[in-house]
DNA sequence: TATTGTTATACTCTATAACTATA
DNA sequence: TATAGTTATAGAGTATAACAATA
């Protein structure tokens, strides 16, 4: 860590690292891709490890949340809003199913597709996760003002909706 | 598709969908991280499905343009730059290495480490791929005017740096 | 024959531990 | 002993094909 003599780029750079932070990727700078994956991870990241405390992935919470807006929507709805498969639909499921968050009913008129509904306990633990992933993107998001964060959702918004 | 007279949830939203595409996730929609994984994952998708004609991954491209900035660099730098773990450096390297676009050079005074440096071919080919990143940026977000792009990237960056 | 949900499978991405060769 | 790079491996996440039950 104390190579001073030498002056190659490559020193430079491990030295630049660790005294001022100044950014090795300044030259993708003005792409909108490359921002908006590094801002995507940071507050992703910060997400995941506030719904560790719960043993659930960003994933679960938003099916969770899916499922309470659209009480009795079948499998491949939920999949289709998730941007998930059919199979990795049956895989999350069975994991909120089997912790008592959420239930398959039998459908009557079609008896291939379930409604999926919330359990009581389910509907309980999303209220508790919306403060949480509210508090969580407050804190992803420190550096930015609330008009600031209103902005950017609509511009998000403007790009995948 | 055409269980039209059943006034359960279920019904309702798959016929809302295929109609008026109504969101089934708009309880999510002040969520700043949402929104983010929303957009990202649209302008992902649409940069790897453009990279995919030079048989390329987006992080590829990344480590070409890094490297280009920061001619020389170590191993260790590249994947801090990149965020990932050493041992995907290592693969990523050999896969860049291999085609000819990037190569390592054995440091002198340090023979455990490596320079890291683009071949011609790999400068040839990065100037291509910044204007295809930068013409995919544009499909991806074209719901936004260039005010709202540079709005976008200024916001973002003040979230990851 | 077509569709819902499911199983099995594979391929990518990511993270960790252990090894080598240098220092 | 510590570090740079590497190998091996395992765990997620993701996508596809094939199957069962029902329509």
């Amino acid at each position: 860590m104390s190579s001073k003599s030498s002056p190659t780029p490559a020193a430079a750079s491990q030295a630049n690292t660790q005294l001022a932070d100044s950014p090795l990727d300044s030259s993708l700078d003005d792409l909108i891709g490359y921002a908006l994956r590094r801002a995507q991870l940071k507050v992703f990241q910060q997400l995941v490890g506030r719904l560790a405390a719960f043993d659930l992935r960003p994933a679960q919470f938003t099916a969770l949340a899916i499922i309470a807006q659209n009480p009795g929507l079948m499998q491949a709805d939920l999949a289709r809003a998730l941007a998930i498969e059919p199979p990795q639909a049956v895989v999350l499921l069975n994991k909120l199913e089997s912790r008592g968050l959420a239930l398959r009913v039998r459908c009557k008129p079609d008896k291939r597709s379930y409604g999926i509904f919330l359990s009581k306990a389910g509907e309980t633990l999303l209220k508790q996760l919306r403060e949480v992933a509210a508090l969580s993107d407050q804190e992803a998001t420190a550096a930015l003002s609330a008009e600031e964060r209103q902005q950017l959702i609509g511009l998000l918004h403007k790009i995948y909706r």
